[in-house]
DNA sequence: CTCGGATCGGCAACTTCCTGCCGGCCGTGG
DNA sequence: CCACGGCCGGCAGGAAGTTGCCGATCCGAG
């Protein structure tokens, strides 16, 4: 871990977890958004399980989390478990801010290992504080969403399937028994959940999250 | 493993190398198709180190192997050990034939295993042979392809990059100081090499190849 | 110097994809 | 029963991508 002013920059989560566990312990309030789970989640040291009835832990998602199963079901979880989750479309750099007194962003990877700026400056906190209130109040809750794109991802491996097949529009819609019209709108529709600008960006994601 | 007439069908490479490692110890003609290098190469047991000199080695890779830098370096040395080796844009099963006798197919995957048939049935072994023949009759000279690609692994990087960024071919097109004929000129070679039909699917390949 | 071959990039015709619009169908609630 | 809202799917117009063609340019060989 080098320092920077009062900017620590860890490298990989191991590190951070090891510097900010105690943090974490005591927060009462941690505010947090992530592009995927990949990040914060699934690593050594789950860094929200939020027990205390006190606290508030607030956290941002892709549309993209929904369309994984199992990525769901651990939002979901988490969501039960008294987190407050919400949705966007938007692209975010992952962040958490804990008791509005310590921001960690997530930077650059190189060479598998992510960096991490450790940041307890006030101000700069601050900063951050208010970019992420801005972004939550921009996002939607998660059982609202849920719900709007429950049909959704009914569908979404069959059309997945369809177009990692390579074929075209009319053949994948007959396929599924849709006209064209609507088997496009459900294209489009997961192209925005994946945050994908062009049909090859959305294979991309897709293949990145595993989901063919 | 379970039997099937004299059709042998074992469950991941593990149990295939156990069973066959004394085969490819002594086998002389090796004939072998695969559309990547994460199946048969990259295992515990390599399955074809020629060391022999009266052997002879033939392998059939899709051209996607010589965009990722690792698989393309891997495929040379093969090469440069004695085997020959040769690039199709079809798509092709996985297939090993040892000294005309022996056939293994891969097949389905379940549960990250991969299921692999073992045929000793010599008419069964001579048909899958006279197929391997003929794709190795319409296939290209390794060093032939690779003169004729070695331009677009120059620019493919680029190309992946900028697709994945979702951005138009215009944009993409001037961002590499191309005309935009041009840059679909590499999308479209980009897109054969990799067996992509559509630019999703091509999005797919290239993260499963670990290029974007 | 000239020829042959290769690449480039503009043009154009065509296909595929994207999306707003609208009429039709269906279930809900008044 | 009817109004309303939501979803479907055809249509149409435009945007994006695909491809053959061709002239311009640039070597390297003869």
């Amino acid at each position: 871990m080098e320092l920077t002013g009062q900017v620590a920059v860890v490298r990989g989560e191991e590190e951070l977890w090891a510097r900010t566990a105690h943090l974490f312990a005591t927060a009462t309030d941690v505010a947090c958004a992530a592009n995927d789970l990949n990040t914060w989640a699934r690593s050594r040291h789950p860094p929200t399980p939020p027990r205390v009835v006190g606290m508030r832990v607030r956290k941002i998602y892709r549309p993209s989390v929904l369309l994984d199963p199992n990525s769901a079901r651990h939002v979901t979880e988490v969501n039960a478990l008294g987190a407050d989750v919400r949705i966007t479309p938007d692209e975010l750099n992952e962040t958490i801010i804990l008791d509005r007194r310590l921001a960690i962003l997530a930077g650059e990877t190189s060479g598998g290992v992510r960096n991490y700026s450790v940041i307890p400056l006030p101000d700069v906190v601050a900063g951050v504080m208010s970019l992420f209130e801005a972004a939550w109040r921009g996002a939607t809750e998660l059982a609202v969403y849920d719900a709007q794109t429950a049909e959704l991802r009914e569908l979404a491996p069959r059309v997945l399937e369809l177009l990692g097949t390579g074929c075209k529009d009319e053949t994948a819609a007959r396929s599924l028994g849709l006209g064209v019209r609507t088997y496009r709108r459900r294209v489009a529709e997961l192209m925005a959940a994946l945050g994908a600008g062009s049909r090859f960006q959305a294979g991309v994601r897709a293949r990145e999250l595993g989901l063919v």
